[in-house]
RNA sequence: GGGCGCAUAGCUCAGUUGGUUAGAGCGCGUCCCUGAUAAGGACGAGGUCCGAAGUUCGAAUCUUCGUGCGCCCA
């Protein structure tokens, strides 16, 4: 039997009780075992950090990644799913320094780099128990006590394999990188940094003439006029930029008393410099950018000419080119500010940068231009230029220009608004862009080979592939991987001191091993000091950095590891591999060769550009394509200049460390399928933040309105690519929309199993087996009778359920939660308000009958296959249901059978649906029975008749007759539900229609074309009936258009009805209903009578008397027709039947019982109602009277 | 400044390959039904489908431009 089910539901209550329940019986690691051997799904965890709180923005991403694994281990996969913690990065220390209330790196280093990074380590967990909670609260199944973390000395050492990998195929190169560089502090910003520090300033912004230089070098012609807003840039400047193909104008500028310039500039902007300057401005030549390329100017400040000036090299083609000072080709060139010729400072932009590295490559090695930088890291001028040494450069703005002034090369000056990045930890530096060493990954090698595994994946929305993602491959620049920061996977290359040769180290036993090792005891000592100090710690800075062993490459020398830790970015992207440890860890190499690549993963849109990004590129490079024809190629200008010797590029499959994968895995790898999320806004529509306030803490919506509810609400709202905007009254509806309903049925069908006895314990043997309590199961049950034989009604609801559960699955095989919900809300809409609704009178039917047991089993399976498919969904309310209708139904019954049902809903199969079940037919007749009832009380409304006043029939006019048989056959379900006497199906009404006829425009458009609105006009016009009579006898309807006949045959054609005034009647797309308004006396009574039966339940109710108690009734009242009513035979019996009362009173009232003043319609009634079976234990379980 | 995305009812969001009267839920208003009852249903009001131009017989849908917002990158 099952156990009753609570009047009002708590649904936080709920949850916390099954999350004991899974925890208690270990039902995540069941699920796992019942799959052991089963086909893998795999799924990678994207590692969040734990040293921030989570938000709502968390849950969704968690409520995605626990939503397919359930769904697919309920499909028969083994989904094994590993928790890990992101750890790394520059967001850990500058949580600590807020902590510590520093925040410049001489700071950290004076506070100690030791101490530091054990603050590291407590800050990075934090709120791990936070996390934890939240997890196991949201219902997310992950195993958290195996998470991998990128901190541990084994996931470490994984990143290192990779990158001695990477290092000795030559793909992992020192060079240079422009960096936003906060020069009083000596750090590079992240980029995230640096956009929140743009501010809106003026900042001085000059017109500066560079002469141009003749055959001889001298300056004697006109110059280029450039422009630019940091003149501290122009000591270092080192080329001029046009773009080819825009047209350039020589122009001499001047007034009446003098001529001030004599330049080249792009032609498109001379009338607004001319404009601004308020000078005359004469043409004089015009050319193509092309023209001017390579030729020479004069430096505008001295201080490398002597130097530079002059100085050619060779060129790989073989001539000689000057190479400084000089017109190159730039595409980023444009005419929207400045000249169209632009002043290249290679050290202060990176634009510019890329630039001269094209030029470098140009030339023969060591020939070509090479950095020139007059800036010292702290932002001052150096003795390159010693007018201005020890300066800070924005303050030497002022003289620059002067000076440019004093030698007659300004040409204009002005103040010019723009957005420029100041630091955001001291709001009054200025960032400048400046050259750092930087490590880099030579992705730009693989771009065409990450192209290629991009475009197999599965991008959930589709246009990140081509869009975000594709374009962010398709701009490919080589990883700048290396950071100057403590809190970090240490970059595992160790140099030599004396010669430069470099060599990368796989792992902490390799670098013992290495000859001449030194500074081990740093770490022990520390260790020895203090054993509470994690072991993971011996690899990281400091104590990583103490360790030096003897250069191969110079006797004495020693190799010492270079400074830098490395991007987080890359640990999280290594976690394919260095989840399991792999290679060094035993067994890790079988690990990743089964759990490699990854069938899902999802993460928000954010990290496009971070663990999607790193993820493929990292497996791209190291794993590749066992793909013979598909060689790498360098694209010209896009590597970086390389310090490293190695030049020349071995094939990625090349790898002294062969991978176990063999052959090379093809792509897409290392995930097929990304479900890419949007981002989750705050109440406000803005980003979710706490100092705002605009949304709730997690666990306050958990506590208030449940998981399940949370959960609902990603999944249903929308898709999930969507940005979601965090509604706390959204959440609250997903209750009584889904939830609430669907427990509403189930309450509904446990109550009145109890009361029939209704136990499918006590119907099947005890010898079936009963794992899935599917259909195949019930149909042991002895009352159990084939779905054939069972009443329409029942055959439509299973036909809907099993349309819905292969509906279901096919949606979530395509990863479309949102159609997977919507397909679940319409059948539980079903199921409610149309199968329970019709099928009530069944279950409050006395006694025991076929039908009533149909309806039992039917709404049974039901309600075992919904609360299997809203699993992966609700786990919780799934579970509670599922503990109830089955597991608790054959609890009674446990010891003498052979098998019981799954322990957990989870534990079961999904069902896919039985299409032999399936009606289509009846659906679409459902559908339309269902439309009629509608349009019925909407035409009950339009003539203000409630549905309790009985009348004598309804007219239904349709357009098409298909159903019209079935329908009459179904006359029963329609007339009750509309609470009418009669249906009648009438193919001609013309008394209370109108007919239109209307083209069908998606068949006629391609055909008729512009003649088109012609017959639209002529139909509209035409009367409908003659159109339709013309169809009946000749099969086609003939049009005189302005340009020749039309002939129209019926599928060109369709039909729309529209009632007629003066009659109770309502339209729909396939029908008009219209209702008989006539009122008879009998008609009247009946009405009467059921206004009383709603009153005497009303106060039922109100009295709280239990189902089954048994009433007398007293009822006095001076109206005629309720008197004749209370007295009449038939009606009397009616009244009695639908209240379970035992005699109605009408002559006098009863003493000592409350009197109530009712009215009965609108007629006036004083009534009392007792109960004369007091409820009691028998009573409660005694089946209702024989009725 | 560049790339990508979004813009539909008061709110949160759907809208399949262009097709006739653009939908749902909530909220609001008017009612109804009711022993599933702190539910359920019907009807109504509420829309310049962000704006402009274009393609087309026909545009919320396709194209171009613009505006606003978000994310990523500068």
């Amino acid at each position: 039997m099952f156990q009753a089910v609570e009047s009002s539901i708590s649904f936080p209550k709920l949850e916390e009780k099954i999350i004991q329940f899974w925890k208690e019986r270990a039902i995540y690691e069941k699920s796992l075992c019942a799959r052991e051997g089963s086909k893998p799904f795999i799924f990678y965890e994207g590692p969040p950090t734990a040293n921030g709180l989570p938000h709502p923005g968390h849950c969704l991403t968690r409520a995605i990644k626990d939503l397919f694994p359930r769904y697919k281990t309920m499909r028969g996969y083994l989904c094994e799913r590993k928790a890990g913690w992101d750890t790394h990065g520059l967001p850990v220390e500058v949580e600590v320094c807020k902590e510590l209330g520093i925040h410049s790196k001489e700071e950290i280093e004076s506070y100690g780099i030791e101490p530091f990074i054990r603050k590291c380590i407590e800050s990075v967990f934090r709120y791990t128990q936070q996390w934890e909670h939240l997890t196991e609260r949201l219902g997310f199944w992950i195993h958290l006590d195996e998470a991998y973390v990128t901190f541990h000395q084994s996931y470490v050492e994984s990143v290192w394999w990779a990158l001695k990998n990477l290092f000795d195929r030559g793909l992992l190169y020192r060079g240079h990188k422009i960096v936003w560089w906060w020069a009083q502090g000596g750090t590079a910003l992240s980029s995230g940094e640096v956009g929140q520090g743009y501010r809106e300033v003026a900042d001085p912004s000059v017109y500066v003439k560079f002469p141009l230089l003749n055959d001889d070098g001298k300056a004697e012609g006109p110059s280029l006029l450039v422009w630019t807003t940091t003149p501290w840039t122009l000591p270092s400047n080192q080329f001029v930029a046009v773009h080819p193909d825009l047209e350039y104008s020589l122009i001499i500028a001047g007034d009446e008393d003098a001529i001030y310039g004599h330049f080249w500039m792009a032609s498109a902007l001379v009338d607004q410099l001319a404009a601004k300057v308020k000078l005359k401005f004469e043409l004089e030549a015009k050319c193509s950018g092309k023209d001017l390329i390579g030729k020479r100017y004069g430096a505008p400040f001295y201080y490398y000419d002597s130097k530079l000036g002059d100085k050619q090299g060779h060129l790989k083609t073989g001539e000689m080119q000057h190479i400084a000072w000089r017109v190159v080709a730039a595409d980023f060139v444009t005419v929207d500010t400045g000249t169209g010729i632009v002043h290249q400072a290679p050290a202060f932009g990176e634009v510019d940068f890329d630039l001269l590295q094209t030029e470098q490559a140009r030339f023969v090695d060591g020939e070509g231009p090479t950095l020139i930088c007059s800036v010292a890291p702290d932002g001052t001028f150096t003795a390159d230029a010693p007018d201005y040494k020890g300066r800070w450069v924005k303050e030497a703005d002022r003289d620059i220009i002067r000076d440019l002034k004093k030698r007659g090369l300004l040409f204009h000056q002005e103040q010019f608004q723009h957005d420029y990045p100041f630091c955001w930890r001291a709001e009054e530096d200025p960032l400048i862009q400046y050259p750092r060493k930087s490590w880099f990954i030579r992705t730009t090698a693989f771009k065409k080979k990450m192209l290629a595994n991009n475009s197999r994946i599965n991008w959930l929305p589709e246009h990140i592939k081509e869009g975000r993602f594709g374009n962010f491959l398709e701009t490919n620049v080589d990883w700048a991987l290396s950071r100057e920061r403590y809190w970090g996977t240490p970059l595992p290359i160790w140099i030599c001191e004396k010669t430069g040769y470099a060599e990368a180290v796989a792992n902490y036993a390799e670098l013992l091993q290495m000859p001449g090792l030194q500074g081990t005891e740093v770490w022990e000592q520390a260790k020895k000091k203090d054993p509470a100090l994690p072991d993971d710690l011996k690899i990281h800075k400091p104590y990583i950095d103490a360790v030096t062993y003897d250069s191969p490459k110079a006797a004495g020398a020693r190799m010492r590891r270079v400074t830098e830790v490395i991007d987080c970015w890359f640990d999280s992207g290594a976690m394919p591999f260095a989840q399991w440890g792999y290679p060094h860890q035993n067994g890790s190499s079988e690990k990743f060769r089964e759990q490699f690549p990854a069938d899902f993963i999802s993460e928000a849109i954010d990290q496009t550009r971070g663990w999607f990004y790193s993820m493929l590129a990292i497996s791209t490079l190291l794993f590749g394509e066992n793909d013979p024809n598909d060689a790498t190629t360098t694209e010209p200008g896009t590597t970086r200049l390389a310090d490293s010797p190695l030049s020349t590029l071995p094939s990625p499959l090349f790898s002294p460390h062969p991978s176990p994968l063999s052959p090379h895995p093809s792509f897409p790898h290392p995930f097929r399928n990304c479900i890419v999320l949007g981002l989750m806004l705050g109440e406000d529509g803005q980003k979710m933040s706490k100092s705002k306030r605009n949304y709730r803490e997690p666990n306050d919506i958990f506590d208030r309105y449940g998981a399940d509810a949370l959960r609902w609400f990603f999944y249903a709202n929308q898709p999930p690519w969507t940005s979601i905007r965090y509604s706390e009254q959204s959440i609250k509806d997903c209750i009584p929309e889904f939830l609430l309903r669907l427990w509403n049925v189930y309450s509904f069908f446990v109550i009145y199993a109890s009361i029939d006895k209704f136990d499918p314990a006590a119907e099947i043997a005890p010898s079936t087996p009963l794992t899935q309590l599917d259909a195949k199961v019930l149909a042991a049950a002895k009352s159990y009778r084939p779905v054939g034989e069972r009443s329409e009604l029942d055959r439509w609801i299973l036909s809907e359920l099993n349309r819905t559960a292969a509906a279901v699955v096919a949606r979530m095989d395509e990863y479309d939660n949102y159609g997977a919900c919507a397909k679940l809300t319409e059948f539980v809409d079903a199921l409610s308000n149309w199968y329970v609704r019709r099928s009530r009178d069944r279950f409050w039917s006395g006694g025991e009958s076929a039908e009533k047991s149909d309806a039992y089993w039917t709404l049974y399976e039901c309600l075992l296959t919904a609360c299997k498919l809203i699993a992966p969904f609700t786990p919780f309310l799934a579970e509670e249901m599922w503990q109830n209708l089955a597991v608790a139904a054959f609890e009674s019954s446990a010891p003498s059978r052979k098998s019981l049902p799954a322990e957990s809903v989870h534990l079961c199969d999904f069902p896919t649906g039985d299409s032999s079940v399936v009606d289509a037919a009846l659906s679409e007749r459902m559908a339309l029975a269902r439309e009629i009832v509608s349009l019925g009380r909407s035409a009950r409304m339009g003539a203000k008749l409630k549905v309790r006043q009985p009348l004598k029939q309804v007219e239904v006019v349709m357009v098409e007759n298909a159903h019209q048989a079935w329908l009459e056959e179904h006359a029963a379900l329609i007339c009750d539900e509309l609470n009418v006497k009669r249906i009648e199906f009438t193919a001609k009404a013309d008394r209370y229609i109108t007919y239109s006829v209307l083209p069908d425009l998606k068949r006629l458009g391609p055909r008729l074309g512009k003649k088109l609105p012609a017959v639209k006009k002529l139909l509209a016009e035409a009367d409908g009936g003659r159109l339709l009579a013309e169809l009946e006898s000749t099969g086609r309807v003939a049009l005189d258009l302005p340009d020749g006949p039309v002939a129209l045959d019926k599928d060109d054609i369709q039909v729309r009805l529209q009632a007629k005034e003066g009659w109770a009647a309502a339209q729909g797309k396939c029908c008009v209903v219209v209702l008989s308004t006539e009122l008879t006396p009998e008609l009247i009574a009946e009405g009467v009578v059921r206004e009383e039966i709603r009153v005497i339940q009303d106060i039922r109710k109100e009295d709280k008397l239990q189902f089954t108690d048994r009433i007398e009734v007293a009822i006095i009242s001076p109206s005629a027709i309720l008197k004749s009513c209370n007295t009449t035979e038939g009606y009397t019996e009616i009244i009695r039947r639908e209240t379970l009362s035992v005699a109605l009173h009408t002559e006098n009232l009863f003493p000592n019982v409350r009197i109530r003043d009712v009215l009965i319609g609108e007629h006036p009634a004083q009534l009392q109602v007792k109960v004369v079976e007091p409820s009691n234990k028998e009573n409660e379980t005694r089946p209702p009277l024989e009725r």
